[in-house]
DNA sequence: ACAGGATGTAAGCCGTCGCTTACCGTAAGT
DNA sequence: ACTTACGGTAAGCGACGGCTTACATCCTGT
């Protein structure tokens, strides 16, 4: 569930097009592969890869396994994304600060 | 610059550490090989890599490349992120409210 | 207990990707 | 001009990852 493994799992474009299916709501597997170019078995796989990312969870529902997503995994990515952010910010301004004092030294 | 090329740029662990290697201030290519356990050419190519997907920029300085961070790439990230969130968490909203039904359901 | 539908899993193939070494171009300093 | 430091690029190799087909598993209704 580390940022890392959301990143490698959402890098893929069909993975993330499962991920993406689920937006608007939970979907059993079979539902999710029939609107997909790919196999069922490679839609099981991606679910797999996903979950252990903590990007979905799933519930057994009678016969079929209704996926859906699961919070932990997007806040993962978001709280890193937002840390980042910031200390890119700061980093920007420093070089900003450091860019006037150099210009002041060429106008010398 | 797609959020897409941005997952996909991000999903590398070696070119993350590149890409946050820049977080506290622009670098020049050798010094970000230096600090890493990999070659000269392959922290190149990473950067090339980052570049295209909008996540860093360069400045020539003399005899070296300067690289640092461009607010870009981030940028899509999160643009994608928060709105994927948004509708997610609409998602789950509409979701419970059809527990709850169906709970209703299940007692009579 | 059995049949059928739904899903996870194993094996294998093939393309992609990251890394290294070798080479080339370029910008400063002497 | 020559040298040296710095960095991008090409070629090739090895590993990893995604897809398919085939098989195993589980649940439900009859």
């Amino acid at each position: 569930m580390a940022y890392g493994d959301v990143l490698a799992a959402l890098a893929d474009p069909t993975r993330r097009r499962v991920f993406e299916r689920l937006r608007s709501g939970p979907r059993p597997v079979g539902a999710i592969a029939r609107s997909m170019p790919v196999s069922r078995p490679a839609v099981s796989q991606h679910l797999k890869a996903l979950k252990e990312a903590g990007l979905v969870a799933d519930r057994q529902e009678g016969t079929r396994r209704v996926y859906f997503i699961d919070p932990h995994g997007l806040g993962a990515l978001r709280r890193w994304l937002d840390q980042f952010w910031d200390e890119a910010l700061a980093a920007f301004q420093a070089e900003v600060e450091l860019g006037k004092r150099e210009q002041k030294e060429k106008d010398r």
